[in-house]
DNA sequence: ACAACTTATATGACACGTCATTGAATGACA
DNA sequence: TGTCATTCAATGACGTGTCATATAAGTTGT
């Protein structure tokens, strides 16, 4: 019980989850209030806009992403709601979507993005 | 835009989502399955555990947590009304509280804290 | 072409975290 | 000592994530 192997391990766990914690409650707040939107709906326009397009990818996405399949689809609902992806189904399989940023969301991605950088920059520490 | 320090930062960051994410889920799923208790009142209990006796304690752990004075306070109410830890009041501070396990706590603690290590060593591989 | 199975996404009930606020106790200081 | 500000903890409203399930479409074997 309690070796130091314990500790060390411990002590590692909580520094993940501080950065962690601490890393997206910044960028969280800083996305919320310069672009009203949250971090998880950033990380799908990122994923979105780094896809090359083609392929249904509303599936492939959740394999790019600790997001549960649920977590995902009502995400993509708030950012088509918002007006920022929208949602076409594909053709050659009528389950699966296919996603694409509207304009609009391409201008905002391309904003946040700097910002999520900036602060990925100054919380993970590699100046 | 988009420089190869960018890029690299943005990995780095998914990687620690993802290990947090998956780790988290993992205990999360074995506390409760095994002991009825989730990951963040197992951190309570952790926390209260190695804390050396004396001090008001509520506020001291909330600095060592990076979770919310409110969220602090919900998780400790579950596990008082689960009979695991006890709230009393600081005679020197009487808007503090000094908690402490029960027999029930530590006991579940022990047993707890064996599983957690073990999916921490799992999980974070330093094998 | 018809079941039975599998896969892609959506949805409803529920749990938990956050923010803002409250209540109570303490401190500061004129 | 009386006021005003500060600190500790609890609470209610609310948003979002999870699990289980629903819906719909595709697949397989006969």
């Amino acid at each position: 019980m309690a070796t130091p192997q314990d500790r060390q391990l411990v002590d590692q766990w909580r520094g993940i989850q501080s950065t962690y914690f601490r890393t997206a409650a910044a960028i969280d707040r800083a996305l919320e209030s310069k672009f009203s939107i949250g971090l998880t709906e950033f990380e799908i326009l990122d994923l979105v806009a780094e896809s090359t397009d083609a392929a249904c990818r509303m599936k492939q996405l959740g394999e790019r992403t600790p997001m549960t399949q649920s977590a995902m689809s009502k995400v993509v609902d708030r950012l088509d709601k918002a007006g920022l992806i929208s949602r076409q189904s594909c053709e050659d399989d009528r389950r699966s979507l296919f996603l694409e940023l509207t304009d609009a969301g391409r201008a905002l991605h391309r904003e946040a993005a700097i910002e999520h950088r900036a602060l990925l920059r100054e919380n993970l520490g590699n100046d």
